[in-house]
DNA sequence: GATACACCTGTCCGAACGGACAGGGTCGCA
DNA sequence: TGCGACCCTGTCCGTTCGGACAGGTGTATC
């Protein structure tokens, strides 16, 4: 129990006040209730009035079978250095980006500092001589796979101090996973929010996923079996799919459409 | 922001001691390692520490559009009575369980005693009245459906004075949703456990699911186009499937295969 | 040795699917 | 007044699917 490596309920008693204790718990409450982008980007404000986070940045990302990025859905830059993001796509430094090689291996937080104490090579120095550039030495980062889907998330939040302190690191290790759950949440609204597909091709997606056959369809939605083909072939453009079957399993992991 | 109405921030510092705040923090930390049942029974047992919870029992339950309760997956029963759970069956007292009413309305624990006094009806005195022959005054219910699933939880803790307690209300009302996420993951763990499915079907709906024709999936597993029609009708039947897209969505939905 | 189960293979055939051809319409926006 | 969406309809045709017939092996259990 506990989290993190040797991380016990202990640490929480002796490095938490009372009123770090009960910020925390109430910023995990507020992680539970995060819907939009907008409330995430509140909760990110209020953890910042608990721990001196100055920059923070979150993405949502596609993962292929060896967990590696293949697509960047989206992201919420809080108040993450613009230029650092640049340099960072620019010159391709995901390669050299030794929190970034780690990022999916355990559900735990990373810790910038105690990395860099890991790893010591010089190819390593580059890296966070050019992040400290940008005034990021101190700071973590986290990513997770979101449940029952090919999606992942992780985000980045650095300032002055910010993890070379126990009381800083125990409430991250205890607040960030539900930070986590909370953009997994926002990036599903969103999702629904951009309507990929239209109504009917939704629709459409929910029969089909019953097991239902194009003429079970076109009666339930009062069409001719043609107008359900016609969706159904719009949808499976739309989704990169070969198959009925294949378009009912991406839109199911999307969140395009639900489990009646 | 807060757990339930007029709950704040303010009423973690008013009710529950330091030692209180750093428990329930640790147990929200232990919810999420919590993978097998025996971490739940677990789980459960380390709440019962905190509050005084002398019946616990918690179901996995599948719900229809209604979000009535159309079958019982699995039963956790940590030390509920075993003659009300039999007594509650065979009278179906659902139906006249003034909580059960409520169970899936909204994400919110529900305390005995606040529906008790809302709810002042003569039938629902003759159910509290059986309830009461079991020791079952005090205590709270929590329903919440999965995220992205048709399934849903439900849990009810029972103890002499559980409720009628802020202290005990505050830890509730912000620990039992991560009771119910842990719940989720021993459930889905369960689902993988118990093989439905055979290896191969479950191979050949892996690739079903990216659109593969039987073919290209015969190829894929050096088999004949027959043997894979063999496994998915074998997989159609047993999760009475009509189509090979209803088995993909129905596994997907049941865990028993996943995204990537 | 019988029984059960998972695994594999074959042929046949009607139903369902998916693509390609073609043509309608409304609505909002530039 | 286009233009692009979304919606709807038709026919044709080759492919794929799913059910029903039938058979085989190996392995584990009783």
């Amino acid at each position: 129990m506990g989290a993190g490596e040797g991380m016990t309920a202990a640490d929480l008693a002796r490095y938490l006040s009372k009123h770090d204790l009960v910020t925390t718990l109430d910023l995990i409450d507020a992680a539970l209730e995060t819907r939009t982008q907008d409330q995430f980007r509140q909760l990110m404000v209020l953890t910042s009035g608990l721990i001196p986070i100055e920059h923070s940045h979150a993405s949502v990302a596609d993962l292929d079978e060896n967990r590696a990025i293949t697509r960047t859905r989206h992201q919420v830059n809080v108040n993450f250095p613009e230029g650092w993001l640049h340099t960072y796509r620019q010159l391709h430094l995901v390669e050299a980006d030794p929190v970034a090689k780690l990022l999916f291996a355990h559900d735990k937080p990373l810790i910038w500092g105690q990395i860099r104490q890991a790893h010591r090579e010089p190819a390593d120095r580059r890296f966070y001589g050019r992040a400290a550039e940008f005034g990021l030495r101190d700071g973590f980062s986290f990513g997770a796979r979101f449940v029952r889907s090919s999606s992942a998330s992780f985000f980045s939040c650095a300032g002055k101090g910010l993890t070379s302190d126990r009381r800083h690191v125990t409430i991250i290790q205890y607040l960030v996973p539900h930070l986590h759950s909370a953009l997994a949440k926002v990036h599903l609204g969103l999702l629904k929010e951009q309507p990929l597909l239209t109504p009917r091709e939704v629709e459409v997606l929910n029969w089909a996923k019953f097991g239902k056959t194009n003429w079970d369809i076109s009666v339930q939605m009062s069409v001719s079996e043609r107008a359900v083909k016609y969706h159904l072939q719009n949808a499976m453009i739309k989704l990169s799919a070969g198959n009925r079957s294949q378009a009912v399993a991406v839109a199911l992991s999307q969140g395009l459409i639900d489990w009646g």
